[in-house]
DNA sequence: CGATAGCTTGACTCACGTCAAGCCCGGTGG
DNA sequence: CCACCGGGCTTGACGTGAGTCAAGCTATCG
């Protein structure tokens, strides 16, 4: 069991100190794993889930569809993120879940999750938090759509990414793994295929970054902040007491 | 005291059942009330307040700035809304919190409200709660600049708005008071004021809703809500366990 | 009575969507 | 081993939704 929701443990580590007792009730946290494949249904829209999922490996995006059958993700979680501890108190699912990618999931009963939160005021104010980062990630999305060209959209989408699993371990030099297709991109930027198509060869014309196949690399990291107006801190990538 | 914070009294109670007990327990809170007129700022970006607001009357946003100066609005409250609940435990402001319109807001110090969700396991779900149907009306938005047209997008937030403020009483017929101009409906939609303009004429047009001065009105609910593909269960607006 | 903020309209531009075709590559089956 | 296929990437031509600029209009306020 151990291992399981070690991303996680990780993920409130950077937001605040755990003690050894708090890791350990954690680690001693009821969990079922599964693995999916891109573009498995993790949680389905409209159910009501007794149990709470989080990323241990890979990606996962919560979706919702319109009318015209149109895909918009709404959120994007990586490895360590509890990516619907959302239905523990709103019970029904408004979006969906998808693997984005190949990845492992972990799923924690609510009633593990009540008691913890019941018990533990420190954890609780941590599962907490961990949904209002969520909150405020969704916030720059909504800032970047109202406000920006899609290239600086898409520049700042990929900083955001780097910077998320940077905090995590998760980048290796300047590159990290994102088996996104550029439809599926389009999916979160709220773009077609062709304008992302042309939208990141424009970033690469102007040498800010590389994307072969599922590996993405920053080759100008400081000139793509700059572009894209990036500004880290509303991720809360630092410990504090909460 | 026992006037000031009803209306989020009134608010959790439209998710949850209170005892009397939690009643009072809110009740008792320190408050200190203040008034602002349109576009006052209420909270700063970038502050680390030691206290949190709470809209009693009117409407406030939350809104960026993006590097041209485009200001983009990413959530709006009305009366009853608890407008930054996370700088409990975000510290840090990510955006500011403007007066829409002449606004009531009631202040609280974050040392009271941790006293509370620290002693009272309900409410401090049900506080938790409040942030997470934000984040869903978030979603939401997303959602739609991501996929909608322009007048879709406006027919489903004047959607979301009369539902919101039918569920704290605050619709008379089917209209309600709304202190916008549409420059600053532009700033929430991510449109442009002459944008909003043509898009309203479209509506009005259509038949569905009229909208002079601060007064809006729906003719045909039925109707808008359709055209918008507007369902209202994300706003979690019933009362169960939680 | 002018001043100012907000609404409306027209003309023009541009970012992005749509449609359509071709290309590259890995996988499959004969 | 080659022929075929499909998914994803790339490119071009063209259409359109929304932005920008500019002007006139209306209502409110001092």
């Amino acid at each position: 069991m151990t291992e399981q929701i070690n991303p996680f443990v990780r993920a409130l580590q950077t937001y605040d100190v755990l003690t050894v007792d708090e890791v350990a009730v954690l680690n001693a946290l009821p969990t079922r794993e599964r693995r999916f494949q891109r573009n498995d249904e993790i949680v389905r829209e409209r159910d009501r889930p007794d149990q709470s999922c989080l990323v241990v490996e890979g990606f996962a995006v919560r979706a919702q569809f319109s009318e015209n059958g149109v895909r918009q993700i709404t959120a994007l979680h990586i490895a360590g993120d509890f990516v619907d501890l959302h239905s523990l108190l709103l019970k029904r699912m408004d979006h969906s879940v998808t693997a984005f990618g190949p990845c492992r999931v972990v799923f924690i009963p609510h009633a593990a999750l009540r008691s913890i939160i019941d018990e533990h005021r420190h954890l609780s104010r941590l599962f907490w938090l961990s949904t209002l980062v969520d909150a405020a990630i969704q916030r720059a999305w909504i800032a970047a759509m109202g406000a920006g060209t899609a290239p600086r959209r898409f520049a700042h989408l990929i900083c955001e990414i780097f910077e998320r699993l940077r905090a995590r371990g998760l980048i290796t030099g300047n590159s990290f793994v994102f088996p996104a297709s550029q439809t599926e991109m389009g999916d979160i930027l709220g773009l077609s295929t062709v304008h992302v198509n042309r939208t990141l060869q424009d970033l690469r014309a102007q040498g800010m970054v590389t994307w072969t196949g599922d590996k993405v690399t920053i080759e100008a990291y400081q000139r793509l902040t700059e572009y894209a107006g990036f500004d880290p801190s509303y991720l809360n990538l630092w410990s504090e007491p909460r």
